[in-house]
DNA sequence: CGAATTTGACCGGCGC
DNA sequence: GCGCCGGTCAAATTCG
């Protein structure tokens, strides 16, 4: 059931610059950005945990931000489907979410031993029926794991550009098997190794949007 | 035949 | 210290 939909993956590029976003084929009847953290000395939130054992956590982020992250909306917008038409049936009813974590830091790794960096992650959860979605960089899959009190496995997978060690989690939640989170660590540091459509511009509008810091 | 995936082993962090 | 758990490695296998 090896299905590919071409979603985006933002890594970092997404706040900052460059790289497309969703540029799928996907029209996102609902879209929302959702930051489960205020800029201020709010606590982390790891995201990789929450992402195991308190996936309700992501339903919070759906329900309390429902009205929006500044309104940051893609309905007229509907990009280029690159998806095969067996998928296409299931993009019906898309919505993604998203949750940004601070550093998923152990609360107290912080002292001169530097070695403990952890890079901030970046998570969304997608309403769809394929787990695989394509971003437009190649990933190499180097594990999979049973994720407890889920019967959905984790996977990982790892950016196959030289030298781009950028990290992504993919998994599926069993209280809501429609909902596939995925979860990015790094930034990519070279551009998308495949072909671009044309959301680019779509993009750099939502980005506007999306420039909080 | 090279690249990607699979899958059990391994490892480090953390709680008890 | 021990065991659990999330994450990664790497050899074997499959895929293109």
């Amino acid at each position: 059931m090896v299905c590919s939909l071409r979603l985006e993956t933002f890594p970092f590029s997404f706040f900052r610059s460059s790289s497309s976003f969703i540029r799928a084929g996907f029209s996102m009847e609902k879209f929302q950005m959702l930051f489960p953290f205020s800029s201020t000395g709010s606590p982390n939130y790891p995201v990789s945990s929450s992402m195991t054992n308190s996936s309700h956590v992501f339903h919070n982020f759906q329900a309390d931000s429902s009205g929006g992250f500044l309104g940051l909306k893609t309905e007229t917008q509907h990009p280029v489907p690159r998806i095969s038409p067996e998928i296409n049936k299931d993009l019906n009813s898309q919505s993604v979410s998203f949750a940004i974590g601070s550093e998923t830091e152990p609360q107290a790794a912080k002292k001169k031993g530097e070695k403990k960096i952890r890079k901030p992650k970046y998570a969304f959860q997608t309403r769809s029926q394929v787990d695989i979605l394509d971003d437009g960089y190649r990933w190499r899959k180097y594990g999979q794991k049973a994720v407890k009190n889920n019967k959905f496995p984790r996977s990982y997978y790892r950016c196959t550009y030289q030298g781009c060690d950028v990290k992504k989690q993919v998994q599926r939640l069993t209280k809501d098997e429609g909902v596939v989170v995925t979860t990015y660590e790094g930034m990519h540091t070279h551009p998308i190794e495949k072909p671009n459509d044309n959301f680019e511009h779509i993009l750099s509008q939502m980005q506007i949007y999306s420039t909080p810091f």
